[in-house]
DNA sequence: CTGAAAGCGCTAACAA
DNA sequence: TTGTTAGCGCTTTCAG
């Protein structure tokens, strides 16, 4: 900076005045020419690390996600970046594997990195980490789940809405008995979703037979292969699957090759999620689709204006869903 | 930090020194001890920032990818972070959607936040900046694909043996005209790949027909889609095909459905890359399974011996690949 | 509108 | 073994 001065002949506070947009204006037009031009053939790069120990503003915000070979998040990171980048902004992206000791320390390397805010996909209904960070001031906002009772924004699907349009299309191609393989009761996706089941079979006067819904350990195919086998050998009657997310759907798949099952002709199943290539599998699954680039982006919207402006309000924003085209569903056999 | 040495009654200096695991010896052991407690009970988190500016070490590096979207990076990616975390080290992602401004722009902005070293996933064969960025000494290391002639360590999938298994064990099921869907002949792997199969076809007196190989204009599955219909429109008769990667397989799919071709019965087809799910796809795709993981934790390893000692030559890494199972491939019609 | 001066939190000679 | 000193590259009062 100090060449880029001499350069301009001017005073390194001047160059810093003239090179950062948001002081420009205080200093003489023609000098700030001068000076743009002589960084320019200097080809002077600002060092943000300098500027970051003076103003304490990092430009970096962490990101935190259980999962990233797990094709929901890809999109979401996306959706993020895309906000973050045209900013200044640029995310750390960390991996807690679910582990919570592991979450709380990535957590804090973010910390001690300085990062400026926290989108975070890892949230769980009750989960002291994310309380303590909420109760602690840190700026953060949760995406695609929530932690219960904190004041933190947060961007989630219409989980409901989505649910009902699966059970919906179930009902229409006739089905009555419809099993629900919801998330883990532990995260809000898992209990929403299985609440809205329970809804929306009764307002349609489908059977709301309790044994019809069983809850995964996790999120994953095995879990969701585990819950069916159990379903199907406990013996209750159903023509249908309504499932939590997509991989507990594929699990559904493993299970029907392993026992010969049929589907959509014995057994019609629809997914939550509308991961990449569902239309590729065989049948192509009928699914849920979520906006996750545009949650990711949101989310990211959202962290920015709160890191502008800190005293604004924690506001929560449903994205709207749809029913995507498949092969999964069809009527029950007669 | 003051804190911390008044609390401790000693001057900042020890301080600093006690709190670095690789100056801690240079104090002694009892004050070092007085020191990591008073900073334990008071809290203290050391600045990296500030650490950064004296040090001009970051602990941070760039990862430049084309699209985290595209299912082959997730695992690279989480390899990559699983040797940089326990190192200490960070790393910025950067999506570049193989525009070569954009990606000129991302690596500015990574460089202009002090990365200690890049890791690449975009090279392509002629690669300007590549050239610029090696040449100027920035320390990096290229992931999947290489540029040409440049001494820069590498970390790839033998490329060669994958299309020689594919190859053989298409011959061996009695296949004698194969075509091959190549990559981009920009980049590497659709160069190499492309090179063995002809290498791979001769070897085993099979038909070497120009007309058996496209090269697509992209990795994604539209471009094989179009490359494929190509292929069979302009009459060029062939009972396999052997994908650049699983994408241009996917491609593939879509065309047989459009043309009623049924697959593996009229053609038999194998992926590269053992992307996930791969094996719930109507039919299950046959594809050389590449340890993304491995090719992930191998180049963050490489970039970090460099890092640590700058003056080590480059070394290219070549990870074995192996013939993944899978329903897409049948002897030929007799 | 621009220059002078101080300092963000830490580290690394150098001295003691 | 520890303290002293200077300074990493920038921003921001405060004067002028």
């Amino acid at each position: 900076m100090r060449q880029v001065a001499d350069a301009a002949g001017v005073h390194p506070a001047t160059v810093s005045r003239a090179l950062n947009p948001e002081t420009r204006d205080l200093v003489n037009k023609t000098t700030a020419r001068r000076v743009l031009r002589a960084a320019e053939s200097l080809g002077y790069r600002m060092n943000p690390i300098a500027r970051s120990l003076k103003t304490s503003k990092t430009g970096t915000v962490g990101i935190v996600i259980p999962d990233l070979t797990n094709p929901l998040f890809p999109p979401i990171v996306r959706g993020i970046e895309e906000v973050l980048e045209p900013a200044g902004f640029s995310g750390f992206l960390v991996n807690t594997d679910n582990d919570s000791h592991r979450e709380r320390s990535l957590v804090e390397s973010l910390q001690s990195r300085q990062v400026e805010g926290l989108i975070i996909a890892t949230a769980l209904l009750d989960h002291p980490l994310m309380s303590e960070l909420a109760l602690s001031g840190a700026r953060m906002v949760m995406v695609n789940r929530r932690t219960e009772g904190l004041d933190v924004p947060t961007v989630v699907p219409d989980d409901a809405a989505g649910i009902d349009m699966a059970v919906r299309h179930l009902a229409e191609l006739g089905h009555t008995r419809i099993a629900h393989l919801a998330g883990p009761s532990t995260t809000s996706t898992g209990l929403v979703r299985a609440r809205s089941f329970a809804g929306a079979v009764r307002e349609r006067g489908l059977s709301d037979d309790p044994a019809l819904v069983r809850h995964c350990r996790a999120w994953y195919e095995d879990a969701g292969a585990e819950a069916l086998r159990e379903l199907l050998d406990s013996g209750t009657e159903f023509t249908a699957v309504v499932a939590g997310n997509d991989l507990l759907a594929l699990g559904c798949y493993d299970v029907f090759g392993e026992r010969g099952i049929s589907c959509p002709d014995d057994i019609s199943v629809v997914g939550f999620n509308g991961m990449p290539f569902l239309n590729k599998l065989a049948p192509p699954l009928t699914s849920v689709v979520v906006p996750h680039h545009r949650i990711g982006a949101e989310a990211a919207t959202l962290l920015l204006d709160k890191i502008a402006n800190p005293d604004l309000l924690a506001r929560a924003i449903v994205l709207p869903v749809s029913l995507g085209p498949g092969g999964s569903t069809a009527p029950p056999r007669a």
